[in-house]
DNA sequence: TGGACGATGTCATCAAGTGACATCACTGGA
DNA sequence: TCCAGTGATGTCACTTGATGACATCGTCCA
C-alpha cells in the first residue's frame, strides 16, 4: 500500500514490492495470484464473516432481514479502522484495474449471499434480488460512509441505507418519496 | 467472438485475432484498449440510450419510474438477438477476467444513472440508491432471460423484476412476502 | 541421521501493452 | 497534375505481468 500510494499502482512493479518485501517477484506471485490481489487478501474473510452471519439468522425471518444481519456484520468488520479503509480505497479508486477486482469481490460476496438464501428456501430469483439489493446498499452506505466523518457509524448508515432503498423503489411515484 | 470460442479466452492471443482479421496485433491495440474491451464495444451505446430513456422520462416522476425507462430501453436494444446475447454472454461467463469487464461497464452504467437523476433533482444519496438498485434489477433478469426460452421478453422480464425488487425490500418479516 | 516438506530463488519463456518511427493510400487544394 | 497533410497500418524495441521447471535451504519428525 505505501508503494502504490507514493508511485501509483501502475507506475509500482511486481519486482519494486518484492525487493521492498526482500524478496522476488516469483515468490509473490506464489502468495498472491495477482498484482491487484494484494489490496483484497481480506475479501474472504469479510465473505465467511457476512455469510455466517445470515446463516445465524432465525429461519422463517424475511430474506432482507438475513442480508441485513449480512450487512451488519460486514459493517462491523469494515468499520474498525476508517483511516486504513479510506487510504485503501482511494488507492483503488486511482486504479480502473483495481476497480474492476473490487466490483468482482463484491460480485462474489453477492453470489455467495444469494446461494445462502436459497439455502434457506428462499426462492432463486428472489434470492439472487435480495443479495444484489444488498450489494447496492452495501456500496452506497460504503461511499456515503468514507465520505464522512471518521467516527460515523458505519452499521447504522448502513441499516439507514436498507431503509431507504425500500423507500425509493416501493415510491414509483415522487410524492410518496417522504424520507 | 470465434476464436474465444473456439479455443477459450485466455487461449486466444491477440497475435491470433490479429492474423485472423489480416491484421497485427499492434493494429489491434489502436481499435481496443485491450484483450477484453473487444466484447464490450456495444456497451456506449447502450450507456447513452439509457441515460436518454432517463433523461427522456417527465420531470417529476419518481426516480424509480426514470430507472425503470432506462431499463426498459436497455431491454429493447439488448433483446433483438438473443443467441448472439447468449454466445457472448457464455465466452464472458468462462472467463474471470471477462467477468471483471462487465461488472466495470455495468458500473458505469450505474454511475451514468446515478448522475442522470442527480440531475434531475433527486438527492445525491438517493440517486445513487436507485441508480444501484436499477443495475441489481437488470442483472438479475438479464440471468433469467437467458436461462429462459429465447422467445421471452426481456422487456417484461425487466419490469416484473423491478416490481419484485420492491415487494422483496419491502418485505422484512417472511409472510408479506406473497407474490 | 536422513528424508519429507514448505518456502524461496533462479532461469527461461510467453503474452499483453506501449512508444517511436516508417510506410502507404487517400484527399483537398495550388 | 502534383504536393502536402492526414489517417490507418506496419515494424521494431522494450517493459512488465505471469507461469513452468528445477535447484536450494532450513525445519521438523520418524
Amino acid at each position: 500500500m505505501r508503494l502504490y500510494a507514493e508511485r501509483g499502482y501502475e507506475q509500482t512493479t511486481v519486482a519494486d514490492i518484492a525487493s521492498e518485501a526482500g524478496l522476488t517477484a516469483r515468490t509473490f506471485f506464489r502468495h498472491f495470484a495477482d498484482k491487484r490481489e494484494v489490496l483484497f487478501s481480506g475479501s474472504e474473510i469479510l465473505l465467511e464473516r457476512m455469510v455466517e452471519a445470515l446463516d445465524a439468522v432465525r429461519p422463517g425471518q424475511g430474506p432482507m432481514r438475513a442480508v441485513a444481519a449480512a450487512l451488519d456484520a460486514a459493517a462491523v468488520m469494515l468499520g474498525r479502522d476508517p483511516s486504513f479503509s479510506r487510504r485503501r480505497q482511494s488507492l483503488i479508486d486511482a486504479s480502473a484495474e483495481l476497480r474492476e477486482r473490487e466490483l468482482i469481490k463484491m460480485a462474489t460476496i453477492g453470489a455467495a449471499l444469494a446461494d445462502g438464501l436459497r439455502r434457506r428456501g428462499v426462492p432463486a430469483a428472489d434470492a439472487s434480488l435480495a443479495a444484489e439489493a444488498g450489494i447496492a446498499v452495501f456500496r452506497v452506505a460504503w461511499e456515503q460512509w468514507l465520505a464522512g466523518p471518521p467516527e460515523a457509524d458505519l452499521a447504522g448508515i448502513m441499516r439507514a441505507t436498507l431503509e431507504r432503498l425500500s423507500t425509493v423503489t416501493t415510491a414509483l411515484s415522487p410524492e410518496a418519496a417522504d424520507g
